[in-house]
RNA sequence: GCGGACGUGGCGAAAUGGUAGACGCAGCAGACUUAAAAUCUGCUAUCCAAUAUGGGUGUGCCGGUUCGAGUCCGGCCGUCCGCACCA
């Protein structure tokens, strides 16, 4: 074959890319009438390169986008960068730069490297919320907000870094260690910002119900997020008051969700930010550094629920409220956290597993008030009964089942005022302060004169918007930038017109991606979106990302909307009406472990040559360890990047592998001889136009069947977002063209395959289809093709004859033959009478055009 | 700890409760070629039989439902993911 038969890529590539670019071919029209379709995929963090990942991400949406094109959409398909965040100002830090010009620098490249990819992406809508015109509207909806009510502010704890003189998120946060600094953490209260997220709890919740193209998994950890429970709350008087502060306290508040067992109830443990807890450590130097040692330790779930159960004896009394006469003890315990429910909770040890730990560590008594049928004696041993069961050692409960016994319960304490039914929910407000540089600035400037009078926050005037960052800063000192700027936070009040400081902290960069989808639809300069224009695109009828942000983003966009329709900037319910999660692109690793016990050192693709059985480092040309196929990550060194494959293989055979062989929502192992392979392919198809020939009639039946299967499945596959399978079938219809003779049936069969595949491997379909179509169009504008429902099924079909459900024969016969029919063709046969021998038949199960079962 | 997902050939996988392994990768054999690359053809779960035709086994493990289970149910085992200041 010579070079000018071969597709190449490096030209055809560039010369589509411009060619789009010139004729506008992706611009999404707010005035079209054709039905719209808005299809999003998440994002990028502008981190320096795009990813292997990013590039299975676009391909999926660009996929469907091109394929809703085709088949008479007008899509909406933009891009931008999620451009605010902790590692731009890292690497200031550590590369002397500034973190707008490391950001910009990047988007610069990583556009570059996705315009290399040919997506359908109307880049005229590109936006990049480091810039102001993106965040000072943000400012302005933040406003609207804090005006409606949705914004307050309140004291809340922060990892801080005493060396680094900063906040640590936790992730920075390694061993109790900031991760710069390595000195411990401590916890800070500071003032920040919330927004009121738990004002659409139950709404958030309700909605869930709504999103049926949402993965069940998504929605159900959204729904464990949000954790809405009742029970009921009450409280324990205490035997001697406690003085604080705020007067005498008598009582500790409590809820639960099982008072059924509440005369299993040993103990009550308050968190250690409770007040009565606080006022108890003023006095009490061992309990102040119980609590102390409570707020060092990490405040994940995941290190909550591992953490070793430690308490502390108050020596305090709790009076049990159906039994004046009952005193339990009261423990402060570093399990109970403040920010859930009262912050205080009864221990009933036999039945959670929790408390039992607990019990068994302080030797607190231990009763089963549950039990099933036959347990009643049997002591509970190191795990706590948590299951169904009868309620037992508990007066005038005894004998209820769970349910009876809570409304029972419930009910004593309504009538005789001591507690009431609660909803709680696991969602707490949504703090948005971050003391760092590098994000929205809040548009709030603080008045407090010295003399103690002041305005207190008061609102940026809207015209004073943006609320610009300043870009002289340095990173060289401890500290947030923006407190130490000289001049930046110091303004007047926009109120009293007295000196006053403006508002230092950043917002949480989620509140920048739960919007950006609105002002994609439509970016007016003079206000955050024009509500016409997003009501039309609105939902996004397709989104795609990775399931790293199963909760928080999605459901900080999902309030944003539900918030802007609060305030009737807005009338969209939920923001993503499909919603898809791809799986990661993972690769082998390539390892050699160092003498001793050191760390084994990794090696990267491209210093190792790999056969099918080994792998060896080309410097020394011995063996390497393969390892597992994992995630791609950069201390693993098994990553790939997508400009040299791209340099190698072109942006149609990437594209290709990144829909091939996984399914989309698993993982797919990258491999050289993987892309290979689809190298081969892209060739393959490229081949297909040279067999376009003379319009001969002889009619090819078997290839037009073939042809209408594959338009009809193929399609099906991309609405289901089921690549690989679309990928098959292209490539059985590619072998069926090959195999078919010379006809008009074979050109038109041709043409569909370049139709069909255009979505996946557009440069190619384009390059390919300017020589073979019809002159009109380019294939990306072209209509999708149509299929003949009759020309689907098979002229003969396989029937299968079993005996007992075990295939024993087949025969072949025309679809649509009667079950009677069917019968009696699989009674015919001799190897089933062969079998039967004569034997009873019991029961023939026919299904038609499938099989036929005997039982015998 | 809690919640979730997944487990099928050497590998990625496919299979409305109805012929398990489509399609791809890797491999093997052959064709073409001075040769290589590229391309094309055939084979490729496993055991027995060893020639086509044949017979058995097989979807992580144990059990259940069903005429029939990779698929549904229960219980294990294993792997991976998420868990409020990473984005």
């Amino acid at each position: 074959m010579t070079e000018a038969t071969r597709f190449n890529p490096h030209i055809a590539d560039a010369r589509w890319q411009e060619y789009w670019e010139n004729n506008k071919t992706f611009h999404a029209d707010d005035e079209s009438e054709k039905p719209k379709s808005y299809i999003l995929e998440m994002f990028p963090y502008p981190s320096g390169r795009i990813h292997i990942g990013h590039v299975r991400n676009y391909t999926m949406g660009d996929v469907l986008a091109r394929y809703k094109r085709m088949t008479g959409h007008e899509v909406l398909h933009p891009m931008g960068w999620d451009a605010f965040g902790m590692p731009a100002e890292n690497a200031a830090m550590e590369k002397k730069t500034h973190p707008g010009s490391w950001t910009r620098e990047n988007i610069t490249n990583m556009r570059a490297q996705l315009k290399r990819l040919g997506f359908a992406l109307d880049w005229s809508r590109e936006i990049a919320t480091c810039e102001p015109e993106y965040y000072g509207q943000e400012q302005a909806l933040f406003l609207a907000l804090y005006k409606a009510g949705l914004v307050y502010r309140k004291e809340s704890s922060v990892n801080w870094d005493p060396v680094d003189m900063t906040v640590l998120a936790n992730e920075q946060v390694i061993d109790g260690c900031g991760w710069r600094s390595g000195a411990p953490v401590e916890k800070r209260k500071l003032s920040q910002w919330f927004l009121k997220i738990t004002e659409f709890s139950d709404d958030l919740l309700d909605g869930l119900d709504d999103l049926k193209n949402w993965p069940d998994k998504v929605r159900l950890m959204q729904e464990n997020w949000i954790g809405k429970s009742s029970g009921l709350q009450f409280h324990f008087d205490l035997e001697n008051s406690v003085n604080s502060d705020d007067g005498a306290i008598d009582k500790v508040e409590v809820f639960s969700t099982r008072p059924d067992t509440i005369f299993g109830a040993s103990f009550v443990a308050i968190a250690a930010d409770h007040p009565l807890a606080q006022s108890l450590a003023k006095d009490n130097q061992q309990l102040s550094d119980f609590c102390d040692d409570c707020r060092k330790m990490g405040t994940t779930a995941a290190e909550l629920e591992t953490m070793e159960k430690k308490g502390f004896d108050t020596g305090l009394s709790a009076l049990h409220p159906l039994d004046p006469t009952w005193k339990l003890p009261v423990f402060v315990a570093n399990f109970v956290l403040m920010d859930y429910g009262t912050g205080a909770v009864f221990g009933v040890p036999a039945h959670d597993q929790r408390d039992l730990d607990f019990a068994r560590k302080y030797m607190l008594p231990v009763t089963r008030v549950v039990a099933k049928a036959g347990d009643e004696e049997t002591p509970i041993a190191n795990e706590a009964f948590t299951g169904e069961g009868t309620i037992i050692n508990s007066r005038f409960l005894d004998g209820m089942e769970i349910e009876a016994a809570q409304k029972s319960v419930i009910d004593h304490a309504e009538s005789e005022n001591w507690g009431k039914t609660q909803v709680t929910w696991r969602l707490r407000d949504w703090g948005v302060s971050r003391q760092r540089y590098w994000g929205t600035p809040i548009p709030i400037i603080h008045c407090n004169q010295e003399d103690g009078s002041g305005c207190g926050p008061v609102a940026v005037p809207n015209d004073q918007l943006p609320i610009v960052l300043p870009e002289d800063v340095g990173f060289d000192v401890p500290g947030n930038p923006l407190e130490r700027h000289p001049t930046w936070s110091k303004v007047d009040c926009p109120s009293c017109g007295k000196a006053a400081r403006r508002e230092t902290d950043t917002l949480d960069t989620f509140a920048d991606s739960s919007w950006y989808f609105l002002r994609f639809a439509s970016q007016p300069a003079d206000k955050p979106f024009d509500r016409g224009v997003v009501e039309k695109w609105m939902p996004v009828d397709q989104y795609i990302g990775g399931i790293e942000h199963a909760i928080l983003h999605l459901l900080y966009a999902r309030f944003w909307t539900r918030a802007l329709a609060h305030i009737d900037m807005l009338d969209v319910k939920e923001p993503f009406e499909s919603l898809f999660t791809q799986g990661m692109v993972t690769h082998e690793t390539y390892s050699r472990q160092a003498d001793g016990d050191a760390k084994p050192t990794f090696f990267s693709p491209d210093e190792i040559t790999r056969t099918s059985s080994d792998a060896t480092l080309n410097s020394d040309g011995k063996a390497v360890d393969v390892g597992r196929v994992i995630k791609m990550s950069k201390s693993k060194k098994n990553v790939v990047d997508p400009d040299e494959i791209i340099d190698q293989y072109g942006a149609d055979a990437v594209r290709w592998f990144m829909l091939s062989d996984s399914p989309p929502e698993r993982d797919l192992p990258w491999s050289e001889a993987g892309i290979e392979g689809c190298w081969r392919f892209v060739q393959r198809l490229w081949r297909l136009k040279s067999l376009i020939g003379d319009e001969t009639d002889s009619p090819d039946k078997d290839l037009m069947r073939k042809m209408h299967q594959s338009i009809a499945g193929v399609g099906e596959d991309i609405e289901n977002l089921a690549f690989n399978k679309a990928v098959a079938k292209i490539y059985a219809l590619v072998s069926a063209i090959e195999k078919a003779k010379p006809s008009a049936d074979r050109n038109s069969a041709i043409r569909t395959a370049f139709m069909l595949c255009a979505p996946m491997v557009p440069h190619l379909a384009e390059e390919a289809w300017s020589e073979i179509g019809d002159g009109s169009n380019i294939i990306a504008n072209a209509a999708w093709p149509t299929f003949d429902k009759t020309m689907l099924t098979e002229d003969e079909i396989t029937i299968v004859v079993q005996i007992k459900g075990k295939v024993k024969d087949k025969f072949t016969t025309v679809p649509g033959r009667s079950k009677e029919e069917l019968e009696s063709l699989a009674l015919a046969s001799k190897k089933v009478q062969n079998i039967i021998d004569g034997a009873p038949i019991h029961k023939v199960i026919v299904v038609p055009d499938r099989l036929v079962n005997i039982v015998i």
